[in-house]
DNA sequence: TTTGTTTATCGTATATCGTCGATAAACGAT
DNA sequence: ATCGTTTATCGACGATATACGATAAACAAA
């Protein structure tokens, strides 16, 4: 074995930093959450249409951000209703931010 | 061919917010980042000491916060000295911030 | 019941990522 | 000139990510 898949030997919340981070690290995943943003309210299937992709990568998509509870999913009927729980987004952009501050606090040098 | 890497059909300005958040989605890249804003000064191969990782492999992530403009690296003699490129980071973090508010903005579904 | 619609998941193929050891290049020191 | 140090790059390889089509499950409509 040579590629270990290693999320230790480093701090925990710098890893859910790298987490928030590679959820949006596509740009199917970023258009969905501003779509839902957009629309303001539950879409389902829509999203299909308006993304270059096929149905399932876009279900995959969903999936990725759903595990990362970025959006929230539910049954209607046949169709999927989805929407952006807002608690989880201002957790990730608060964390974002935070590292957001670090970088640019004193980092002035001059190289 | 199945699988082809389609950056096509996605807005220019989703795509570069989705490289932004490509570079910081591996935690060794966030420490990096971290500390080489903490010391505040460019640091060369103590990046590799303070981190779980071959020297290689450090040197490879290092590459791709260069190539994504966030580091900016100098050789120093024998040595590499690298440091924050505080504009990158300040456009990213504008960047990023810009996806939170519109996420944020009007997202109060409430399935 | 049967048919059509919608969506999640499965299977599969390919591309990219993450990792390491080995090596080369550049340099300081002896 | 030789040796040791430092770092970038190369080659290999397993693990993930991304993509698609096919299919199953759930439901509405006929």
């Amino acid at each position: 074995m040579v590629a270990k898949p290693r999320e230790t030997g480093f701090d925990s919340g710098v890893a859910q930093t790298a987490r928030w981070a590679k959820a949006l690290a596509h740009p199917a995943r970023v258009t969905i959450l501003t779509m839902l943003a957009k629309r303001q309210m539950c879409v389902c299937g829509e999203i299909v249409d308006d993304l270059p992709l096929a149905q399932s990568t876009v279900s995959q998509h969903l999936r990725v951000l759903r595990e990362e509870g970025l959006v929230r999913g539910e049954v209607d009927g046949t169709r999927s209703c989805y929407c952006i729980d807002t608690e989880r987004v201002r957790a990730m952009m608060e964390d974002l931010n935070r590292l957001g501050a670090t970088l640019e606090r004193e980092a002035a040098c001059g190289c």
